[in-house]
DNA sequence: GAAGATTGAGCGCTCAATCTTC
DNA sequence: GAAGATTGAGCGCTCAATCTTC
């Protein structure tokens, strides 16, 4: 079995505090260091798009949201994990690429509703069909069943931090 | 069995277009979501120290690297996953906390030193036994085996991603 | 010229304060 | 007053340019 770089800290921290159990940063770490990684791969398939990868993350909400492909702010901080100041800082910068349209909820004025442009949604369906290929392609040191046991475990994790589905 | 917000987006990609395999979703957009969440939560434990999530990084990157708690700017860059630019940062902020010094090396006068002060070796020593036992809180959903199993399918991601161990 | 660290510009985030609408 | 979004200050990062030492 090959060693990563958190094999490495844990036999360290295992030499100069063997009376402290450091076994969780095998996991914690590892999730960490896993994120990290495939985040600065994914920016390498996202460059090829002129996309950053939060603006994909936008264009992708709104698309799997389904027809009109519409929400609000609001809606776009939730499924985000990100502030509402980052999601006005987001949009505006989207729709000054003509990505996205922001405009006023008639029936709540307070409210500001945010849809795909036709250029957004033919963007983010091309994008989405070459990033999830890329994606397959970083996991495939992993057995397609190794796949599902290692997506169900980190369900339990998530589930366990509190996360929910909302739909 | 639970369902967390990856799912209900892997619903509405299978709704949207059932053309295209989102299932790399399911590992990718937990590994980052875990990711996420974890740090957040980590940082609820630092503040009772009045500790930065990368403060700690640092002073545990030189306290498991033994006596003379002692590394290179260089190795530090090595073992974080930041640029050099940001650990001259860093470096600047803990040694103006004085938890480390940073001194030109004798041998090497392009090279510098950071070495944990006795009050840095004192504090990450205290931190290090609440950070873990706080892990291993956050990951009380899973039970021992699947800690295990985890760990070792995250490892098998990691290599796959070209993580290697240094030590 | 290369190795090693630092500098400064620019980016996207968080947080608290603010504005508008309910 | 609360809900919803925006603003601006401050933070820590990346990246490219720079400086010192080899």
């Amino acid at each position: 079995m090959n060693r990563d770089a958190v094999d490495g800290m844990l036999a360290q921290w295992r030499d100069q505090r063997p009376d402290v159990d450091t076994s969780p940063i095998g996991i914690v770490g590892r999730v960490s260091r896993a994120a990290r990684l495939l985040e600065r791969k994914l920016q390498d398939n996202y460059d090829r798009y002129g996309l950053q990868g939060w603006e994909f993350d936008v264009l992708a909400t709104l698309r799997r949201a389904g027809k009109p492909y519409r929400l609000t702010a609001g809606q776009l901080v939730a499924s985000s994990m990100v502030t509402s100041g980052a999601i006005t800082n987001r949009i505006d910068r989207l729709a000054g690429r003509g990505l996205v349209t922001r405009e006023v909820d008639p029936g709540n004025r307070r409210s500001v509703l945010i849809t795909l442009t036709p250029a957004g949604r033919k963007l983010v369906d091309e994008v989405v069909v070459a990033h999830t290929a890329y994606e397959a392609g970083l996991l495939s040191a992993l057995s397609p069943r190794q796949r599902d046991q290692l997506a169900g475990l980190l369900r339990t994790l998530l589930v366990g931090l509190g996360d929910q589905a909302t739909h």
